[in-house]
DNA sequence: CCCGTATTTAACGAATATGTTAAATACGGG
DNA sequence: CCCGTATTTAACATATTCGTTAAATACGGG
């Protein structure tokens, strides 16, 4: 996934109403009408969210008769999902190496509650600007 | 999690820098300066980044002397992604009444045949004009 | 107390997003 | 071929976002 794509992916969730609108097709495909009953907003309104879902990568429009059904596409979530996934995991590794920083030879006998706020990558280094 | 909450998170997902910010903080924290340095854009355009993610809970930024360490808040990451994961449950579990559907002990031999666009839960429901 | 460093706030302009209403387009049917 | 239904595009107003530069604020040190 590129960064343009997240870029258009996370702006497309960043809308309550588009949101809403993803959830109901996780339920199924629907129609552009039926799609927006829901809503107080116009018709158009909500066709300019479906065209951002689209170009999105987060649902597809298939042409039937005068209908144009939505479906989601979950790839498209899922390419989101993951920047934030392995951001995540980032994270929790760091942590880890923080835990077996802790843990290591030197046999630390207290345990480190607050993990969050520890930060071995620049230990005891209170105040430095640059590394 | 409130849908402002998600719209907060999602809208500070959706631009390249936070994301490069964000992607920063996972490996620990960092000060403003040091943080804008890769950036080629202001300070005080990095400044109002950090406002924005600290507003949508994804980062905190704690006084140290002159400094503002920033830290990542991985739980306001983990709300959007909740909200990612739990659309896409949703999606797969509907996938799995279909499956159950269609392989059924009571095998109805009524219209499928397409998967992804079949739909059993609306199946007839209102929307069909044309059949 | 004043200075230099670190960071934020203020003021401004350009680009983008969102909603509206009115008109255009696409489709199947009589 | 024209009509009604479904949906999109056009044109417009307004609000928000993102960048800039200049000034303000916060802090520790000599």
């Amino acid at each position: 996934m590129t960064d343009q794509q997240l870029d258009a992916a996370f702006a497309a969730l960043a809308d309550p109403t588009r949101r809403a609108i993803i959830s109901r097709l996780a339920e199924g495909p629907v129609a552009v009408g039926e799609l927006a009953a829901p809503f107080e907003i116009s018709l158009p309104a909500v066709s300019r969210h479906l065209k951002v879902l689209e170009g999105a990568g987060l649902i597809t429009r298939q042409k039937d008769a005068q209908w144009r059904r939505c479906h989601l596409q979950p790839q498209g979530l899922a390419g989101a999902a993951e920047w934030i996934d392995s951001t995540r995991r980032f994270w929790e590794g760091r942590l880890d190496s923080l835990a077996r920083y802790l843990e290591g030879p030197k046999r630390n006998g207290k345990e480190n509650g607050d993990a969050a706020t520890a930060d071995p990558g620049n230990g005891g280094a209170k105040g430095r600007t640059r590394d």
